[in-house]
DNA sequence: ACCTGAACACCGTTCAAGT
DNA sequence: ACCTGAACACCGTTCAAGT
């Protein structure tokens, strides 16, 4: 007897849900649709994947890969202010390029099938080595952090129209990350002149 | 013969809603769990909302006015910098205690079903009344979406896990709201001197 | 006027049977 | 070794029939 041959691989399954999640979103990513995309059923899915949220944080852990390539390399320039504000508005690029698979990358997904840590740190190390290069080792990670929640905070907003009250959408981003960077520069300058850290609170 | 008399409420269907949504995430909140927790069986919630989605956007709505009632009255204060501070504090304080609801609150849904306008601006009018008053009406909604969005963005990564590089989160939070504010009253300050608009592009 | 059981289409998942 | 149809439990939703 001949053993049946495969007839699709984990990548392409991925592939096939990661089309199927932009174009319709996580709902439309069924194990069925995904399956007769790859020309196969449903069952045979569970080949390779232990069940839909395995093949969901796959399509996750891919979509942060993309989106680490397009951070990478980021991280050398002699300018750190506008190296991050560079990076701020790659972020942003690519949430509104790929608005459903964005969404994804920060939605909760159960524990188990969580990003590995790894796959994530590369996505972030551009990000982490400006902000050193900006403030310091000591609050690189809180100014990243800073600058990270902005931008997700507000690309977030954005996709899920909270932004309804009018206004200019683009100046109000250019705002914020010129006004957070321009911030984290002087905070740093303070320190380095030996003046304290500044008291806000 | 006599007609059947209602056996339960849209409101308390609502909070029964909210109470498997907070206990165990929006999946949990099936037709057929609230209508049992309401004593009625599922059909007959489609006498008080068209569909699941509109229950879901009913639970979301009133999360909404409770948040809003959360924030009130913070606006009447002497020092605006302050005020805010207080408003982000807040405004995590919430979130905390109620993840999945705060969960749901920024997650997308149909535009069909979001919640109305009217509503919305209830729970944003004390930070928008605090940033024109730091700022001025120019820039307060600039200003108050920036305030947001890293508000958002950093309770909405927190909640999600995504801060597991260890460090002191809550500092991170106060290191952020109190950068963030100092800018913006940076900011103001100098157009008030007539210095005209810091130069950070 | 509201409630219900029964039915339908759909989904995720399992598994014995095929090659 | 992989694929499949059939089956199961569950879901949202509709509707004729009850009171």
């Amino acid at each position: 007897v001949s053993p049946a041959r495969a007839r699709t691989t984990s990548a392409d399954i991925v592939t096939a849900g990661r089309e199927l999640l932009e174009a319709g979103g996580l709902e439309a990513v069924t194990m069925q649709s995904v399956a007769l995309k790859v020309g196969v059923r449903a069952p045979s899915l569970y080949k390779r994947f232990a069940d839909r949220a395995a093949l969901i944080a796959a399509i996750s852990g891919a979509a942060l890969d993309d989106l680490g390539a397009e951070l990478a390399g980021m991280e050398e320039t002699d300018d750190p202010a506008e190296g991050l504000r560079a990076v701020a508005h790659a972020y942003r690029t690519y949430a509104q390029a790929h608005p459903r698979t964005y969404e994804l990358l920060f939605s909760n997904l159960p524990p188990a099938f969580r990003t590995p840590a790894d796959r994530n740190e590369r996505a972030s190390r551009p990000l982490l080595t400006l902000a050193q290069q900006l403030v310091g080792p000591e609050r690189a990670l809180d100014a990243a952090r800073l600058l990270t929640a902005f931008a997700h905070g507000f690309v977030s907003m954005e996709l899920n129209g909270a932004f309804r009250l009018g206004g200019d959408v683009d100046r109000a981003f250019d705002y914020g990350v010129g006004v957070l960077v321009q911030a984290l520069a002087d905070d740093a300058q303070e320190d380095d002149s030996a003046m304290g850290r500044r008291s806000w609170r």
